[in-house]
DNA sequence: TTGTAAGCGTTATCAT
DNA sequence: ATGATAACGCTTACAA
């Protein structure tokens, strides 16, 4: 900046004012900087700079698992919005861990991000004492945490949990296997609940996994292995599913015939499977949008309410009819 | 910093010595220091100690499309290693846009990245130069670009494709429509000319794609409404596969009956088709990490060497074998 | 062993 | 409209 400075014949106080845009560098002088700095090949440190403003124009995003399609594409949305206001986002992978995560919120705080999203591993809310410390708005999503008193992007599968559990019970099914998701975390909680619910008093055998492939396989074998065997499988999540697909596969069983399977999240592969896999599908796009909006709204010392989307049931056949005979 | 010392009754210098674990401190000096900075809640500012020491102990991971699996599973490599060696990983998503990717570089450069990792999204090296400015070391990954003097991880296709050549001719197939990558991209031409290099004098129809879902639909479609039809399909990369499937779908084409296909890059669920789809399976995960260690190697001032990581034919079933009548 | 002070590359205040 | 200059929060000679 210095030797930018020098070669423009001006201090570094007027470069600086022509970098930032202001209105005060008489037209003549400014070109006579850009020349300097076009030449110079010069290019401003944003560290420096951050550090005298207080700004990076930076949000960090912390995903609980960035090879779960569900989460890359909140990612995609997040990036896509926040990009189109002129901040950057800094992506960090929890891999479904409370210990990376936090290690992940320190460094991201630490690098003074100006806004932090997170979709929480657990509901250890051990961390959020530390970003609350810090005072960078923050705003969960997908899933909560126990007291936390920020800003909440999520989808409600409420109702669409509930059509479930009547397309289910319509068609024919008693005893229901339910591969859920963790205990210790918000959304696995909920579908569990709101599903149990809307079953009415029928009991669901159920089998907690990770939200990661291998869980569901494991899950599905623990639960086809029961002396009284499902009818029907819900796996709360898609990598679950997926890993119960294979499990079925494995065991020779083909659904719907021998068993039925209904699966949380939608991907584009669900259609094409043999009989085609009836989901839950959440507006993932519409998710990561909000949620960059509320951090920004945040920001802007504005009070962004919770936003909830509706999740819904795409019914696909793979649940089958019992045969009743 | 100050507020720790003063609480401390020692100097910034001591608290700074404190906590980058110089040898020199007293260990009572320690002790009331670490006291200071846990009872004032204290955490270093990383832009500040990074300015100073010109290292930020993060690397830029710039992804050609963070939605596309093969990347997501990239990235996650990456990110291990680097953590492994005490480096965080700031992801950015060019989503096969070679402006976005211009802008990410600038925006990852100026924010001082310790190392650059970067899957072109094409060929156009005019961001190189930029990079090759700052100095800050640079490891291309999965593709390379024109002219580019650094270090290469990519996975070499050559053997798996003339195996899946073989197998089509085996098959007997003789009339083969060929879903490609970009002409701009390394990997698109390249997977495309090893291809036809190992099919011998075999003609076959091309269509090109830009490596998503909705080109390699409307490839399909193109290459399904050719006079003479193609008895096979090759789809270059996961997500046109995807768009095949889904149009040959639509079409009420049946694989492998009507149509055969292969599909390059293996996905979990491509198993669990009807039948089951042939792949050419790409090593990821040793990709990520290789590419990681490679660029550690580069900011230890070491020459590493390209790394050419072998693809690997997985024959499933999907090619049919061909009525010859 | 510890403190003083300069400097990293910016921006912002205050003069001019 | 422009130029000195202090300050942002840290590290590191150098001195004590």
């Amino acid at each position: 900046m210095k030797d930018v400075a020098h070669h423009a014949g001006v201090s570094t106080a007027t470069v600086s004012r022509v970098l930032n845009g202001h209105a005060t560098p008489t037209p003549e002088t400014r070109a006579r900087v850009l020349a300097a700095i076009e030449e110079l090949g010069y290019r401003p440190n944003a560290l420096a700079r951050s550090l005298r403003t207080t700004s990076t124009k930076t949000f960090g995003l912390l995903i609980s698992d960035l090879v779960n399609p569900f989460f890359a594409e909140i990612a995609r949305a997040v990036e896509e919005e926040a990009r189109a206001h002129g901040y950057c986002v800094v992506l960090a992978n929890a891999d479904e861990s409370a210990e990376q995560q936090a290690t992940y919120v320190r460094a991201l705080l630490d690098r003074r991000v100006d806004g932090l999203l997170v979709c929480p591993a657990t509901d250890d809310p051990s961390w959020l004492d530390e970003v609350i410390a810090s005072d960078v708005p923050l705003v969960l999503l997908d899933r909560t945490v126990q007291g936390a008193t920020c800003p909440v992007v999520r989808a409600d599968g409420a109702q669409a949990l509930a059509d479930l559990a009547q397309c289910l019970i319509r068609a024919g099914h008693r005893r229901i296997g339910v591969i859920a998701g963790p205990a210790d975390t918000s959304t696995g909680r909920e579908r569990l609940e709101q599903f149990s619910a809307a079953l009415g008093g029928l009991a669901v055998d159920v089998v907690h996994g990770d939200f990661r492939r291998a869980s569901g396989a494991r899950a599905a074998a623990e639960l086809m292995d029961l002396p009284e065997r499902p009818s029907v499988l819900v796996a709360m999540d898609n990598l679950m599913g997926l890993g119960a697909l294979e499990e079925l596969r494995r065991l020779g069983l083909v659904v719907p015939a021998d068993v039925g399977l209904a699966v949380y999240d939608d991907q584009p592969w669900f259609p094409l499977l043999d009989p085609p896999i009836t989901v839950i599908a959440q507006p993932t796009v519409e998710m990561g949008h909000a949620a960059a909006r509320s951090l920004l709204a945040l920001i802007a010392g504005e009070q962004p309410s919770d936003v909830q989307l509706n999740a819904r049931l795409i019914e696909r056949g793979s649940c089958g009819e019992v045969d009743r005979g």
